[in-house]
Order: C-alpha cells, then structure tokens, then sequence
DNA sequence: GTCTATATGTTGATAGAC
DNA sequence: GTCTATCAACATATAGAC
C-alpha cells in the first residue's frame, strides 16, 4: 500500500491534522500507524517536523493543481475558464475535512511553525492571484467581460473563500447553491 | 474595573480564546486573572463551562448589534442599508483576534461542546439571513436594484465572509480593499 | 526499526485548611 | 473565596536492549 513507512505517517498524519489540528499528539498517530509512540522518533526528529512535512506537502499539491488547471485551459473564453477555476477550487475542497486543514494551517498554537507555513502558502499564492489578475484582463481586452475600474477579481476571489468558509461551518453546501452564486456573480459582470 | 470575580474572568477568558481557542488553559486563565487555578473552581463548575459562557455572551453581542444596525437604518436605501451593514461588520470585526474568536468557535476539539456553540448560532443567524434577503427583494421592488433571478443576496453574503477569511489569513486588510470589493459588487447589482 | 522503560513537564480537577 | 497539596492522565521526547 505505502512505499515506505515514513510516506504512510505523513499520509495518516494529513488526516489527524484536518481533525485536531496542531493539537494532534505523537500518541494519536502511533495508534494509526500501529506502531509505538518511540518508533516515530526513527522517521522524524519532531512532532513540529512531521506536521511541516504533511503542510508543505498539501500546500505545493494544491497550487501545482491551480498551474495545471491553467495550463489546461490556455485558449478557453474567460467564462470558461473563470467558471472552470470557480468548479476547480469546490473539486479540490470536496469534504469539509479538506478544508478544515487549511484552516488549521492558520490556527496553528506553535508561532514559529505557523509562520513558516504561511509564508509558503504567500509564496506560492502570489503566482495564482497575477494569473487571476491577467483573465481578467484579458477577458475585459477581448470583450467578453464588461469593461470595469472596479478590480471584480477581488470580488472573484473574495467569493471563493466565503464559499469555502460557508463549507466549513455549516458543512457540505449544495452544488445548486455554488451555482447560483456564481450565476449571481457573472451576470454582475457579463456584457449586458 | 469589574462589578464581580465571574464577570472578570470571562473578560480574560475571551481574550484567551481568540488567541488559543479551546486549547486555552485553566492556569492560562488563573494567571491572567492573578488567582491560582482551584479558586477558579468557586466560580465555574469545569474548562468548557467558562468557555460556553463567552463564546455565548459574544454571539448574542453579536447578533444584538445588527438587529441595532437594522433598525436604525429602516426607512434607508437599499444600496445604503446594504453598504451600511458591509461597513458595520467590519466595524465590529475591527481585529484579527476578534475573528480568530469565531474561527475558534468552529474549531473546538470537544464535540459536545463545539456543536453546542454551533446551534447558537445557526438559531440567532436564521433571522438576520431572513433579513438580508427581504433587503434586496425589496430593493428590486423599489427598483433599486436591477432585476434578476440570480440571487444576488447569496453572493453579497459570501462575499463578506471571504474578506473576513482573508482578514484572518493576511492579518488586516485595507480599507481601499474592501471599498474596491463592495464597488465591483454593487455595480453588478446596480441599475445600469 | 521497533520495542520497554523512563524522564520531565503539563493538563483538568479535587480535598481540605483558613 | 482563596489557598496549598495532591491526583490521575496525558503530553513530547530519550536511553538503551534486541
């Protein structure tokens, strides 16, 4: 099943993190591995390593799936691919657990290694948000978005994570209501 | 300073859990409140007691403050109620910690008590959902929105929880940003 | 690499003196 | 109401045998 036993702790730890957080304990994860708590301390140096390595992990899936979503959808109209990015984002969050780890990332108790994480997820946004940007743009260039000073991509985005966020308090939402959010949402900047 | 010992220590107490959340500790608490840990015990019966007592005390602090905001602004504008409310839970979200707090809410590791809290606030959000909702159906009436069956108020709501996510993530965000967001949202609902 | 045994610290909570 | 003393349970981590 596992190539290594050091793989199949990092894959039973990105569980445990989603649920409990930094608060997950060396003891929690030596049940699911089906080893003793001291065995762990053969793989890794520390709690705080294990759980960067499961971050940092998750972190560069997420966004290398963002860059081949883009690449994917190089010559597409940009409400295609707006939309596409839109269904991508709910593909990728697909259970509240998902999310819940994300969030976690952010909840962090441990400063220095919750600053750490972040500055890998700034880094690696940074590159999403100016292809974001440049749609936009482009989609106001070729006139298929309505010709605006108002930055709608931050709207765009701003959306996104209230979705995410909506997920996460009260749950799965239905597909139904994430599309007629978005409808909602590009009949504000369609061309009328 | 305090009227009573109780009241003082769920002052300290929903400092603490914006910072910790439930992870905050008994002698987290016995130490800012400069009293040891079993003088606690006079004054509330267990940990998630405490914790119940505040996160309620600033939901329904919370809550009271739009149905304030609602009242105050009945007989206004559609687009100046709408506004007005944006502008008002920013105004109270003033701080990362304050939005830390309600993330925390949601992030409680003891179940019994996490889905407790919950149901506070699904009870107290159902009614002012009702009210943003009859806000923009009747600002389509009035023709001060465009018409659509899109429900844009599905949209204006997501919106808002997403710059308060991003809030959390980046710390605090300008207010040039929010105006920016509030404007790309309102011309798409504004008639043309 | 895995284990037993152990070190050292912290937690939530209680008993009982004052 | 506050304290000292104490508890069992849990945490992260290490030493050293196999």
């Amino acid at each position: 099943m596992y190539f290594n036993k050091k793989e199949e702790i990092l894959d039973i730890v990105k569980g445990l993190f989603s649920q409990k957080g930094y608060m997950l304990s060396m003891s929690d994860i030596a049940e699911c591995v089906k080893i003793k708590v001291p065995s762990l301390y053969s793989h890794f140096s520390s709690k705080d390593e294990i759980i960067y390595k499961v971050v940092e992990k998750e972190i560069n899936n997420y966004y290398d799936s963002l860059i081949i979503f883009f690449k994917k959808s190089k010559n597409e109209e940009s409400k295609t691919i707006l939309e596409g990015y839109y269904l991508h984002i709910f593909a990728y969050f697909d259970t509240r657990e998902k999310i819940k780890f994300w969030h976690n990332i952010y909840l962090i108790q441990n400063e220095d290694l919750r600053k750490k994480c972040k500055k890998l997820i700034v880094f690696r946004n940074e590159t999403n948000l100016k292809k974001i940007k440049s749609i936009f743009e482009e989609g106001m260039l070729k006139g298929e978005i309505k010709k605006s000073d108002k930055e709608p991509e931050l709207l765009y985005l701003a959306m996104i994570q209230g979705i995410l966020e909506g997920i996460l308090v009260y749950g799965d939402v239905s597909r139904l209501y994430t599309e007629k959010i978005w409808e909602a949402f590009w009949d504000g900047i369609r061309i009328p």
